[in-house]
DNA sequence: GCACATTACATGCGCATGCATTCAATGCAC
DNA sequence: GTGCATTGAATGCATGCGCATGTAATGTGC
């Protein structure tokens, strides 16, 4: 790849993603109270299907440190959306899971998200 | 584009930027002592021809909030790199400019950063 | 079994960001 | 010119982030 091409193609990425997320911040903030990273957090919570996330696991797909998620878990549980609960084997782990609360305000704030995307991606 | 389509899109999005700017604040961080957003607005002062920007102007293609790009400007000012300079039309407005020293740092910091975006970019 | 490294998560801390507000300069209606 | 809205930038404040570190549980060499 060309060197101006790397440039035009990272200043269209940003773009693109301040954009995106932008939007995203203001719309789900205003109609669910929820961040761009809570929801991320929900929605591949939501997606997994025993319902329940390592905290490193989740950390890698949101693009979070360790430290910055386990904040954020500590919001979405006083909030009432996840709980956190020890790991039998392991007894450092901690599994994450969605309440029903949490599932709830998921469901409620999808087809938002969805809809921003859409736009987004085709403006 | 379809529902699954775009959430794919988004993903791909996030990890790209994720990535990039990851290694970007980390490259030039280490070797020359300045973040991501710092660098883009020297990068984009220097592609200026007349080496000045409004604040306004520069906070709309670096994708800062202007109270944001007025904190990072007093920091390149302090550290030498920019100053600051009435406008003498209307003496609200405010031009940025790099120094030699902030265009000496741009040379030397512009073959990291476009390094890591061919690296990332094709990776 | 004891010492030490490693792993998983939580926490102290400093920093950059955005929102709301403020302040000064300008423009405008009259 | 006076009053009022608007504009351009700086600042108070709250928040979220990453780095470094702390703490507890686990694994490893001997």
């Amino acid at each position: 790849m060309a060197e101006p091409d790397v440039v035009t193609s990272w200043r269209e990425l940003m773009a693109r993603h301040a954009d995106c997320s932008g939007r995203l911040e203001r719309e789900l903030g205003e109609k669910h109270g929820l961040g761009v990273s809570d929801f991320e957090v929900l929605d591949r919570m939501a997606e997994s299907e025993c319902g329940k996330y390592r905290v490193q696991e989740l950390a890698d797909v949101v693009h979070l440190s360790q430290s910055a998620l386990s904040r954020l878990i500590s919001r979405l549980e006083k909030a009432g959306l996840v709980c956190r609960s020890m790991c039998v084997d392991d007894r450092r782990g901690v599994f994450v899971a969605l309440t029903d609360a949490g599932r709830e305000r998921h469901r409620e704030a999808l087809p938002t998200h969805r809809a921003v995307l859409r736009d987004s991606f085709s403006g």
